[in-house]
Order: C-alpha cells, then structure tokens, then sequence
DNA sequence: TAGAAAAGTTAGTTATGACTAACAAAATAA
DNA sequence: TTATTTTGTTAGTCATAACTAACTTTTCTA
C-alpha cells in the first residue's frame, strides 16, 4: 500500500477537469472559483462537475469542501501544467511544422495533450530546440512543472511595431466595455500597434483586417499578453 | 436523412475493433474469422466482442450473421486502412525524428492513430516527404485507402545482407515449429541474413543478439517480410 | 452419426461520465 | 431581516464498453 498517487492512471476526463480548475483559478485569482463555473466552462451540467469534483477530491487532486471554493492539491496543480505544457508544445509544433493557422491548433492539440508518453513530448521539445512560447505568446511549463504567466499590461506600454492579444479590460464602467465590443474587438483578439502618435498619445491599432484609431485613456484600460515568437 | 456513413463518429473503441477486424482478416486469408479469434485479439471477452459486432453490423460497418464468419462492409474497411495509415505515419515520424526505438514506436502510435484530424495526417506526410514505409518495412497506405502488402517471401530468397521479419512458419510439422522456437526465432523477430554459403545453401543469420547456422530446407520453410528504409 | 469440444450468443452486472429534476445552502437585495 | 436569486448537492436515469455465468449452435472426432 502506497501514497504515492499515480499521474498516469487518469482519465481523459479528469485530465480535463484538472486543467480546467487551473485555468479558472489563474484567470480568476481573487474571486472564488465554484462548481457553477466549472460546469460551465466545461459545458456540462452543475450535477456532472459535482460528480467529478468529488471523485478528484477523493483522490486527492483537488481540495474542497462542502459548499467551498475549489482548489488543486501540489499533485493536481501538477497534473495540469503537465496537460498545459503538453498543448503548447503540440500547439507550437502544428504551427511551426504543420502549416497550421493560429485558430486551427487548439483543436487539434485538445486531442493530442492527452496522448501517455513521457518520451514523447521531450523529445517534441528537444526536436523543436526547446521552444519558449507557443504560437500564441503563451509561455511553455518546462517538465519540472514551472509555470510562468506571461505578464499582463496596458495596450498603451506596447511600443509601436508589437503584436499582442486582449486579455482583459477594466470593467469599471458599462460605457467603457460597450465601447471596446462595438469597435468589434474582444477576449483573445490579436492587437498589432501600428503608430503612436506622440501629439497626443492616441495609437492606430490593427485587428482583424480592421485599423481604428483609440486614444490613450482608451488604452489605459485594455489590457493585453506581447506575443513573441 | 442521410444513408452517408460518418467516418468521423466513431468512438476509440469501433476504430480498435475494426482495425483488429482488418489485420485478422489479413493475417489469416483463407481460414474464417469469428467472434473467439477477435475477442481473443482484443483482449477481451467472447461477449464483449460479440456485442461489439452486433452494434458495428447495425452500424453498417461488419456484415455478419447469426454464428457465421466476420467480414468488412467497404466504409470498415476504410476506417480500418485509415487508422493504419495514421499508425504508420506516427510510428514512422517518432522513430525518424524523435528517436523512438523500432520497439518503442507501437505502444506510442496505438494512441496517436486515433487523433481526428485529417489535416494532422496529411501534413504530417507531407512534412516527411510522404514517405513509402513506416519503420517495420511495411507500406503506408495513401489518403484514398488504397492498402498494398509487402509480399511475403521465403527466408531462402532474401540476399545477403538484407533485413527481414519473421511473419509466418510452415505448419506442417511440430518438429518444426519446435526447432524454430528452441532456436529463439518468434513471429515479428527481425532477422539479417549475415551469410550465405553457396556450397550447401546454408544460411548465417542474425537476430536479437544471437547468430545461427541453419539450413537451405529450413529456409525454405519460414516465410519473411523484407524490411527497407 | 452420436457425443464432446469449440465457438458463438444472451442475460444480467459493473464503472465512467454524462443527463434531469428536485432540493438545500449561501449570497444578495428589498 | 426576511425574501429571492444564485450556487451547490443529491437521487435517479442513460449510454458505452467491459465483465461473468449460463446457454445454444456448430464443428470435430471417436
């Protein structure tokens, strides 16, 4: 009889779920992460993420208790960034190797982080001389399971030139969040900084085939990830 | 309504039994394939598999009846190409760019060949510069699903020098089987023909570490697959 | 050709991971 | 502070794909 818990006997599904937990407790820091959200982000039903919330916690991957916040165990934070690393590797390979477009990775890689073999994405690793970043700018977990989150900042400290993407927007005001969805960006928009103009600190920015002109109290309150390949 | 098979929907499981369907039916040309031979392949339970049929002949990809013999409607038969195909590519990328071993490739591919994405495959393909075989020797079938064996050969037809694997014995006698196993030989072992020596027609041949002597009749009685790169 | 062995089938059970419906606890607002 | 909404839980059901045990059909063999 052993303590130590196996990493490898887990479903597609807890894998899942794990990864999903990580995720909602890194975009969510200060607030409490339930079972409601869980659900939805994993698009099932209340009942069914209780279920498994309650498997893993019996196997010791996840903390929780009745009618409590959601947290991982060092081993189910493990587990995940094992998932997120493996993505990104499979991500940055489709694009750089493959052919594959931005938008058409994440897909592909859903299905392929979950494939069992530690050979296997070292050597993905080592074959693609250790990458960095994925295609999208995200930082890759090295096998110890260091994980590092690109730092978030203001559109306006990008410099002209960079590419970045939008990863949250200060939500202080209703007028300001319309504002941003009518000029059609949104969450995960791809933001190139065409031209600062240094009379007055607006910026042209182009996204999606689109160019508009934002001021800078505008870009005060967008805040976006650089992306570098 | 539609009477189009989707190819796609299958689960993990219908892809497994109609690849093992295809290989019995390959491997054993003349004699009937029924439900034992295939649980047995599988690993699983005569049920088990009984019900696997039932639900794959509903499905229209076996056709089979009440306590006759198993074959493959052509929409199986090119699920089952195209899973081998995919084995193929995979087995071949991880052994010649990820430094997989010829024993570690299949363990690792069985997984790999049940990603869907057909742009995944044929990048991948292209990616090698659509190579003809995987590491084993065995060719790769095309995106049409067009299958071709590497023809089976006498072990005293291949020439010096040349690689080849042990696919089938001459059954007729016990003696026989008895002394190829004693020796060490088994089905799939990989087999250099070191040495032959016209004065007798004996051959030198090397397998697993071990080199043996053996003769032009018992050459003649154990059937190869030639390997090539 | 009858009986035994092998092959195939059916019925009923289990685990996983979904679901709905009904209910309980917590959080928010009036 | 009570009422209402939101959040979380439980009970019971379904499909998939495995299992065992019992049974039937077919095929061998004496």
């Amino acid at each position: 009889m052993t303590n130590k818990i196996n990493l490898q006997n887990l479903t597609k599904s807890e894998e899942d779920y794990l990864k999903a937990i990580f995720q909602l407790l890194n975009d969510n820091e200060n607030e409490k992460v339930g079972n409601n959200l869980l659900a939805d982000y994993m698009s099932v039903s209340p009942a069914s993420s209780n279920n498994m919330i309650k498997k893993l916690t019996s196997k010791k991957y996840v903390s929780s208790k009745k009618y409590g916040k959601l947290e991982l165990t060092e081993e189910g934070r493990l587990v995940a960034v094992r998932l997120i690393r493996k993505h990104r590797l499979w991500e940055t390979f489709l694009y750089n190797y493959l052919n594959f477009t931005w938008d058409e990775v994440h897909e592909v890689a859903e299905q392929l982080e979950h494939i069992k073999s530690h050979k296997l994405i070292d050597e993905l690793e080592r074959f693609m001389d250790f990458p960095a970043k994925d295609p999208h700018g995200e930082f890759i977990p090295n096998a110890q399971g260091d994980y590092v989150e690109v730092p978030k900042v203001m559109l306006s400290s990008v410099k002209e030139g960079d590419t970045c993407k939008l990863v949250a927007v200060n939500d202080g005001s209703v007028d300001f969040l319309r504002y941003v969805s009518n000029i059609g960006l949104m969450l995960s928009s791809e933001i190139e900084v065409l031209e600062i103009r240094e009379f007055d600190n607006s910026l042209r920015i182009g996204f999606e085939n689109k160019e508009e002109t934002i001021t800078k109290k505008f870009a005060d309150n967008v805040f976006v990830k650089l992306i570098s390949k």
